[in-house]
This record gives structure tokens, C-alpha cells and sequence, in this order.
DNA sequence: GAAGTTACTTTCCTTTGGGAAGTAACTGCC
DNA sequence: GGCAGTTACTTCCCAAAGGAAAGTAACTTC
């Protein structure tokens, strides 16, 4: 049996369901690289370069994937100012602002208790 | 240049350097499996066939990688009750239930904002 | 001695992630 | 005219991780 996703007339849905598409989602924001990209595109919209940058060590295939996923789920949004030379900005959606807490919190916990973290 | 870790004396650390542990239990935490599995132990410690159930959909493999890495930082125990049939027991120790408050919050956020994300 | 229970491991295949290099569009500059 | 420079990506290739199915091990109960 496959528990449903959601019950009742309230809507309730439960992430722990196969079927809900809350795994979905889940999957794209408990992610390495989409936490530390809406972190920084909390200071403001940034640019490509400018995420790469902060992004250290991600390379421009994985980001344009992380922020294509991200815009397709309304996260982020996308604006291309045809200026010479190309200029696209990368900017968080209210949604994006609204999930930006949670993972920021969960960024400053890690850094917050590195230190109490047994390393192999 | 790299971005160092850590800098001045009080040892502050920086999720965005590539360098930096915090890099790597970010990786382990801002994941799928490991925050459900987290969540599910936050209700008390979990015999292995529980959390299989409860995470809809995992696999064993994927489910012993997900436990064995969260038991090698420090996030969760493991115990063995040599009764029969075996029984083993997965627990958050201090520290996972810390962050299973950050990573509780990652899941209602996605559990309360479903309906407003725009799916393909 | 066959079946059941629990907790995995193994195998195989697909998907995702990472590194290096290439492409496209357009502006200067010589 | 043509070559370097800038930005934002693609493309290619390989390695690592994820997922489905089946197998294993230890021990009890029927």
C-alpha cells in the first residue's frame, strides 16, 4: 500500500508519503548547492559570475542546472539584460525569500557546530 | 586563491569556502534521505525495518549508507540487541536532535508551501 | 528440516555530479 | 578587417551516487 499524500478536507500532506510532491521539492532544496545559492542571492540579486564566485568549487554546468531547477519551481527568477556584454541576474522570488530562513538556519547551524562534529 | 575556512582567532567558519569541513556535513545533511531519517528518529529511536517503512520508497542500500554516514559524524548511535531475530537500534544522539530542529523546519516549510509552488 | 524474521549486502543499471574545454554574441582596439 | 576580451553558458567524458531486485546470514519456531 502506498500512503496517500495528502488526508482529509484540510489538505494535510506528508512529506514522508512517496507520492506527495513535497519529496520533489524536498529533494531540489535539501541540496548542497541550492542552499548555498538562495543563501546568496539573499544579499540580492546576483549574476551568474558573481554566483560562481561565491559558489566556491561549483562548476557552470552544475549551477546553471541548480538555477534552472530552481527557477522551473518558481524559487528564482531569471532576467537577461541584453547589455554588452551579456548580463543575466538571478534574484529570489518572494517563495525564495520565504524558504531562504529555513535553509539559513540550517547553513548557520552547521557552521555554528563544526567545531562539536567527530571528523573521521 | 582559496578562501580560507577560518579566519582570525575566533575561529570563524565559512560554509562558502570549498575548503571547509562545514562544506562536507552540509553535503550530508542537506539531503533527502538524511532529513527524513532525522525527522523519524526525532519521534524516539527506530529499528531499521521502521525507518524503511516511514521513508517511503528507500532503498536498503541507500537507507544503511544514509545511517552509516550520519553514524560516522556523530549524528546518530547505533545499537545492537543481540536478541532474535537481531534487533538493532538507530537514536539521535545530542547533537542530531540539535539539528533536527533546523531540519524539522525545512520540512514544514515544504510541507506548508506545497500548494503555492508552481509544478511543471 | 522448512519457513519466518530482521538486517543487511551484492549486483546491475541509470542518474547525477564534477573537471576541462568549447561555443556564442557582441564590443572594443589596432 | 580581424583579433583579443567579456559574460554566460554548453558539451564531453568519466566517476560517484542513487535506485530496483535479489541474495545472504543468523537464529527460532513449527
Amino acid at each position: 500500500m502506498v500512503t496517500p499524500c495528502t488526508s482529509g478536507r484540510h489538505d494535510h500532506h506528508d512529506i514522508y508519503a512517496a507520492q506527495c510532491p513535497c519529496r520533489e521539492v524536498l529533494d531540489l532544496l535539501a541540496n548542497k548547492w541550492s542552499a548555498l545559492a538562495i543563501g546568496a542571492m539573499e544579499e540580492g540579486p546576483q549574476r551568474f559570475g558573481a554566483l560562481q564566485r561565491r559558489l566556491e568549487g561549483v562548476s557552470p554546468k552544475v549551477l546553471t542546472s541548480t538555477l534552472r531547477r530552481l527557477e522551473d519551481k518558481g524559487f528564482v527568477s531569471r532576467t537577461i539584460y541584453p547589455a554588452v556584454p551579456l548580463h543575466v541576474e538571478y534574484a529570489l522570488t518572494d517563495l525564495g525569500r520565504s524558504v531562504a530562513r529555513p535553509l539559513a538556519q540550517l547553513r548557520l547551524w552547521v557552521e555554528n557546530h563544526i567545531d562539536e562534529i567527530a571528523q573521521a
